[in-house]
DNA sequence: TTGTAAGCGTTATCAG
DNA sequence: CTGATAACGCTTACAA
């Protein structure tokens, strides 16, 4: 039923060895059984087993992405970058989703390391590497973002926003706001606690005080942004920081519900992870995520990793830019 | 340097036949032996080669999905769904990205389906079928969905909002609008001309009239819809039909720009392609997609052309529900 | 209940 | 410049 590579050389009256080396360019034949090799691939419409030549070669050449939330514009962002990357040296990606859960991580990871990908890219859910160590093999080429792990060995790429926040809040002082709430992300994840971090670092540094009765914790998978936004209004904050993109939309519309005006009766300083989807471009300042460096670094530190064997594994920290609005209020 | 099955057996003192049986659960062994096996298995870290075993099984228990763009949350969304489902029997999805782009959607055809997964579900850039047709192999399982192809042989899963159409256009009539803007989406694909023709029968079957210069083409990627509500509103639109789901909040925005509030200045009726981010949960009359059952039908949908194959094709059509604004004006 | 060995479809090493 | 054939690591008849 299935041609193979056989059926391709018995058409074309040829070894197989001809025909592989034909497909893959590996070593020199004469144009005359070039032509005719392909002739017989076409008319048989032959396509070389994926599987059979994994397994003889070792490589192949798929590149495994694990993320919490595709359905985060985020991380959807991110690997599609990383595909532009890749897909220049023809490698594929390979998604998958771990839910921002730790068994369906490891699942994952075992399933693809063994065989399916020469490569893993991964945002883990984890918080200390010893949690995964058993269940990725030595040496075996690996590039960690956006969270950071304990004690992990591997190469990995941060995005710090302790300058673009500082600059945030010094605007938001600028104009003269007192009371400058906080709405923070999913709790036990990195990236909320350093933006956190980042926030209490800038008003430290600008002289304000930081008062943890204005922060609240928040997921922006339900609308607890709404109730988020409400409970600050009522603490008297005329501005507010929110610390991730999924809950900016939700901070916007809740005010403009409540009658109040972003940029005159509340400022609102963002983070913004994507080109387009621009409800908020002028009215917020924003700290915007630097998603193609962060996509380019990765593709091409996971594409050294499997290229060459020398390459030391470093932290890398990526700084987002601060984008003032650009209404004057 | 790699584990192979048959360092397991010797460290067992077992065969590899007997190994591969306790892995894979297929005959009956002792629990001594059993035992024996897994703690071998433990000791030396193995894990079963995908690729050796896809080799000679034939089947790799991966599903591949391909679409447009992962970062529409629409297909970001589907794609979760999915992944619930194929979970469920111990499946993988493959998540592939075309950018709307129909070579490279072509090329990731040929690769996966030559023994990379065992099904395809596609949402194609391709207006027909043969198109495709020579990069399919024959009795391939797929499924179809979102997009319609002329000339297509397999299953297909649609969403059609004709009647939610019809209601929310209803309810805006009832209101007294005489005005209707429509923004319409990305030319070329079936869903945006689908969408256009829901929202002509809907004005013909309330004896409305239907006026072509309040249709403007846009697309979600840029900000185009920015202008688009600029030109609407310049034509005295007094309520605007927003037919995707990302520029509804390009135009929220806008229109808030604009000083005009929605709901009272200007009635919206957009397309809601998720259950969160609701920016829009009050003031809009929205068109909402069946995403779980879609992802489901689809899920189910494949499983089943894998594991029979007497599974006629069909072409199966879902509804958008109509959800009414839940402030009253 | 367990073991032996053939074979999945390639690639790559020889030899010619 | 081309061909024959071993080997990749596993599953699965078939034998014991």
């Amino acid at each position: 039923m299935t041609i193979r590579i056989s059926d391709v050389a018995a058409r074309a009256a040829v070894s197989t060895a001809t025909v592989s080396h034909v497909i893959n360019n590996t070593r020199k034949v004469t144009e005359e059984t070039k032509e005719k090799v392909w002739q017989a691939i076409q008319e048989l419409g032959y396509s070389p087993n994926v599987s059979a030549r994994n397994l003889k070669t070792g490589r192949t050449r798929m590149i495994g992405l694990i993320i919490p939330d595709i359905s985060n514009l985020f991380f959807a962002m991110v690997a599609r970058q990383i595909e532009n990357i890749l897909g220049k040296q023809d490698y594929n990606l390979i998604i998958m989703n771990s839910d921002e859960n730790l068994s369906k991580e490891i699942s994952h990871i075992q399933h693809i390391t063994s065989g399916l990908v020469d490569g893993l890219i991964i945002a883990s859910a984890a918080q200390d590497y010893a949690q995964l160590d058993n269940h990725i093999p030595a040496n075996f080429p690996c590039v960690f973002f956006d969270r950071r792990l304990i004690g992990n060995p591997h190469e990995s790429v941060l995005v710090s926003s302790d300058v673009a926040m500082q600059q945030g809040v010094s605007a938001l002082l600028s104009r003269g706001h007192k009371r400058i709430g906080y709405i923070a992300g999913l709790q036990g994840i990195s990236t909320t606690e350093d933006r956190l971090q980042s926030f209490k670092n800038a008003l430290q540094n600008l002289d304000a005080e930081f008062d943890p009765r204005l922060v609240q914790y928040g997921n922006s998978i339900d609308s607890t942004t709404f109730a988020s936004i409400g409970a600050l209004i009522k603490e008297k904050c005329t501005a507010i920081v929110v610390s991730n993109n999924l809950m900016s939309a939700q901070a916007v519309y809740k005010l403009a519900s409540m009658g109040l005006k972003v940029g005159e009766d509340v400022d609102l300083l963002t983070y913004k992870d994507y080109e387009y989807y621009s409800y908020d471009l002028t009215q917020c300042d924003m700290i915007v995520q630097p998603i193609n460096q962060l996509g380019g670094i990765i593709g091409n530190g996971i594409l050294d990793r499997i290229q060459r064997d020398d390459v030391m594994a470093r932290e890398i920290v990526l700084v987002s830019s601060f984008q003032p609005r650009l209404l004057n209020p």
